[in-house]
DNA sequence: ACTGAAAAGCGCATTGC
DNA sequence: GCAATGCGCTTTTCAGT
């Protein structure tokens, strides 16, 4: 599906606040509410939106411990590979696994509430798994940006 | 401000899907509209819900060329510091941004369409920001796991 | 693909329990 | 802290262009 501007200027605005109401898109974009919600819902019939969601406060619930964990397999055969990539998505400390290039072969990036906890994850969850080779973490000092909005 | 295990669940429940109702929530936590009502707004006066956003499949929208890019600066005067961190607000390329510990000082996420995106991004943007040492791109291959859920 | 109006559902505030 | 009511807004649908 190709988006022309008046859909990224929705998607823009509800990137920015999802509780937006077709009513004020409609009036910002000077279109009536029937056009923009034809297209929104469109959007999210073609997945171009995945979903919607609340995105919290990290300090606040205490999760504001961040660690960039950098991991190793020992060897990279492809049961390996699947085993390690399943076993990552039950962790749920890990909101983010990316498979990268470079020294190490997979990033993930880790939530947890203190250092304690980080070693605990570590020791009990991250390293009790088959075939890691080794682990390299990176720890926030501080939060420059943090963002879920991509510019179209 | 303390959470309970029904504010937890109701959190789980907002950022996993922050369209459903209030009627759902009461239906699967077994309390009243009204109870549940309140404890959301609750959350959201406290900031503990920092806001509401739309998630794009960034494969379909045509940045899902993602780079971790570690950058080291000149040097770390409180001016050099400041001024950075203020200039990769700007771009809108840089989805996050982390001072982070070792041998880097900061780890961009960047999503752009392509390594072509990339190299534009790097040459006449990053680097063209004064006081930046080194960088070093590190490419994702593979998404695994891309979740904003914390687990409470 | 857009408009306008009507119908259905939900959010929200209020009242009383 | 919960149930019930009613109002207003929003979403959703439908006919028309």
């Amino acid at each position: 599906m190709r988006l022309d501007e008046t859909d990224k200027r929705i998607l823009q605005l509800l990137q920015h606040d999802s509780k937006i109401t077709t009513k004020e898109i409609s009036y910002r974009l000077e279109l009536s509410m029937t056009a923009i919600h034809e297209r929104i819902k469109k959007l999210e019939r073609e997945k171009i939106i995945a979903n919607y969601v609340a995105i919290l406060d990290k300090e606040k619930v205490e999760k504001n411990f961040m660690v960039f964990c950098h991991v190793k397999l020992i060897q990279h055969t492809k049961e390996n590979v699947s085993k390690f990539e399943r076993e990552i998505l039950k962790l749920e400390e890990v909101l983010e696994c990316f498979h990268v290039s470079g020294d190490y072969d997979y990033i993930l990036k880790v939530y947890v509430k203190n250092m304690k906890a980080y070693r605990s994850f570590l020791v009990n969850k991250l390293t009790a798994l088959n075939g890691i080779g080794s682990t390299q973490s990176t720890f926030m000092i501080n939060e420059v940006k943090n963002s879920t909005n991509i510019q179209l």
